[in-house]
DNA sequence: CAAATCATGTAATGTGTTACATGATTCG
DNA sequence: CGAATCATGTAACACATTACATGATTTG
């Protein structure tokens, strides 16, 4: 899709400036893209070029003019399509999966020290999650709906970790264990 | 990382051509580049400049030539290295969650309908993959342990997409209540 | 006064996909 | 004989990240 329908999303809401934008990218999980100028930048020129956002330009003496981006009429229909179109499949990635397809050459030991590195960063990443959702508690002046639908995103990214962790857990039980059925008669 | 492991991880089994890996790409969905020769064929080239894999050419009259490529005594070195490395956080993507984050503007019937759409996809994979594990049941000449790898791996995602369709099946009946705290004394 | 933050952007590079191009062989 | 598969590769483009560049303001 692109970041495109993100910045309007977020422009739905208020206007903002680029560097505003890479801050609450930044910030979030769930909107994905890292924070990185290139394309937020460069999207907002493209997005004003269609007629989808606005811009007024502060030029302020003693400070930096900052370009404040505001959503149109036709922004808001665009992102509205967006929204109802027909959604695609989500995708888990991770380089650890393509690791262990080749771990057996690696002694027993030395998979499972690398199955408990694994189970350790995800165990802190899923209590990270789990604390920072409560400390973002705080609902400004959205719809109790729009609240539901945040919490539901937040509660997504959690349960995301949380089975990974139930995951590599359970694979390490399975390891441990003498293998099965491996003297079949 | 890169595709450069996951080639050197199948050749590390037996040696292959370009279009064999093409093949194992494309087939598996953990091994997730989607089986597109660009990045095959270019890694390959660097690989073997690398010093990584060695490459018989096989002429024959009447056929397109073959590159057989296998994996050398320093492939199998920096393969295993990289299994021992540490291993990055997995994340899930899919704009699902980004569409979903800007739709309040929806009635709540246009709102179901896209859960309900999204659901029916989901649903329709976690059967697929469920089924083509049970398939794919014939391990080959692989030791116990790495079919039970193998059989992790095919777990995860299975497990991946249940755990999203009991996400979005939570939502919906969520969504279906009448909104909780919202009349709060 | 040094470091962090505000605010804009460009350059280089990496990663991934689709489509194009070529030509032989095999299978229905 | 037409379509699928074998087998190689290139071109164009989309998406993403890191690093660079500039310069003012605020904060410790």
């Amino acid at each position: 899709m692109s970041i495109a329908y993100a910045i309007l999303g977020y422009l739905s809401w208020t206007p903002l400036t680029g560097y505003d934008l890479k801050k609450l990218f930044s910030e979030s999980t769930s909107m994905y893209w890292s924070g990185n100028n290139n394309q937020i930048y460069r999207t907002l020129v493209e997005l004003h070029t269609a007629g989808w956002v606005s811009l007024e330009v502060q030029h302020r003496d003693d400070h930096p003019s900052r370009k404040i981006y505001s959503i149109t009429a036709p922004g808001r229909a665009a992102l509205r399509d967006w929204v109802l179109s027909t959604p695609e499949l989500p995708y888990s990635r991770g380089t650890f999966l393509v690791q262990l397809a080749w771990a057996d050459q690696l002694s027993p030991a030395e998979l499972d020290d690398l199955l408990a590195r694994y189970e350790e960063e995800v165990r802190v990443q899923a209590l990270m999650l789990r604390e920072q959702a409560q400390r973002k508690r705080a609902a400004p002046d959205r719809t109790p709906r729009e609240v539901r639908l945040w919490d539901a995103i937040a509660a997504h990214d959690i349960g995301f970790y949380e089975q990974e962790l139930a995951w590599v857990r359970d694979l390490r039980r399975a390891l441990a264990e003498p293998s099965p059925h491996e003297d079949a008669s």
